[in-house]
DNA sequence: ACCTGAACACCGTTCAAGT
DNA sequence: ACCTGAACACCGTTCAAGT
């Protein structure tokens, strides 16, 4: 057991959050517990507690890191792409990429809903919305003289879209088990929507 | 406590689909327990293991339940439509509809993930795919001469999208809340990818 | 035959007590 | 000051024993 002094709340912190998502990343939310955290780095379930809230607080935190990490990677899909279209199809693909690479990993950011009524914490909310941006950065030239508003608007209608395929996709909830086939369904959508938008359909 | 004959395990069954029903309908997935249906019908917990295998295949039976009822909902709003566009925005509707009056029943159907590599049962595979249907019979005469994979294909995109849209908002992780905001982002998902139909694109 | 009740191996969370 | 270890109130699941 470890003993006082051998390491700083920072560390243990660090230690703990980087044993959840090991245990995570193997076993799912499902298979995440306070006591495992705490055997895992060698310390007692209470010491979690001195340096996290509790354990929700320790998740979001996991989450916070995964969330950095797929912004990371749908960020380099867009540094080698032309036009909007190809590059909302790029960042698709990334996403899906992410997703069925690291699935518990991914899957735990959505699985962790936050107690009733409880808002997710202003950095937290900042990082899922740069994501949001990124494609609404692309969409802006197919929606030039649109308001702010619209085109931030258009980016959650699509990129729910996008998610709402990987999601059921990944949870086995479709006939398509690949990533080669969710690409295609993901591939359709944007496509389909990107042309919908250049169609100029009143909505 | 009930004794020996008081019900047969038809009825038990029933009155602890119905307890985890209510149980559900207040406090979500994290608020069920065996124990608290047991306790709910006037039974011991033991007792649940006589008329159901475990846990989740109790829960797979409320969610078929709710999997009926949202069907009916989407099967009463193909009625009264006449495009296949706006027939595609009614159940579109129908379903935000659902998914917003019965939160918690709605989203245990997607938080019950089966245990890894095990396949959701035929009969349960039908109650989802008959809802895929409703979509594909709306889809046909806008995909006139596709073949019949092509067409389910675009209809599991189109409605993991909208899908997508509802799980995000529902679960408050889009900063839309109202029933009103999500029909919008549905409707404009909708709207964009039938015109993206319309407009043939090469996919 | 039907159901109980206690047991087992787990949870998250708290906090008096030890070093 | 830092961390433990035991306690509390919960889980799902099993099964010998009671009626």
């Amino acid at each position: 057991m470890a003993r006082r002094s051998d390491h700083t709340k920072e560390q243990i912190k660090e230690m703990a959050l980087s044993a959840a998502e090991k245990l995570v990343t193997r076993d799912g939310l499902q298979g995440l517990s306070a006591r495992k955290i705490a055997h895992e780095i060698g310390y007692t379930v209470g010491t979690l507690y001195l340096v996290f809230e509790n354990i929700d607080e320790l998740i979001s935190h996991v989450n916070a890191r995964t969330l950095d990490m797929l912004y990371e990677s749908l960020l380099a899909a867009t540094v080698s792409c032309r036009q909007p279209r190809t590059c909302i199809l790029a960042i698709g693909r990334a996403y899906v990429e992410f997703a069925t690479r690291h699935p518990h990993r991914w899957k735990m950011i959505f699985e962790h809903n936050l107690a009733k009524g409880v808002e997710a914490p202003q950095w937290y909310r900042m990082k899922v919305n740069r994501m949001f941006e990124l494609v609404e950065q692309q969409l802006q030239p197919l929606l030039a003289g649109q308001s702010r508003k619209k085109i931030a608007q258009t980016a959650k209608t699509l990129w729910c879209g996008v998610h709402g395929i990987c999601a059921l996709a990944v949870t086995n909830k479709l006939e398509v088990d690949d990533a080669q086939s969710i690409q295609t369904l993901t591939d359709s959508l944007i496509n389909h929507f990107v042309a919908g938008i250049a169609a100029d359909i009143p909505v």
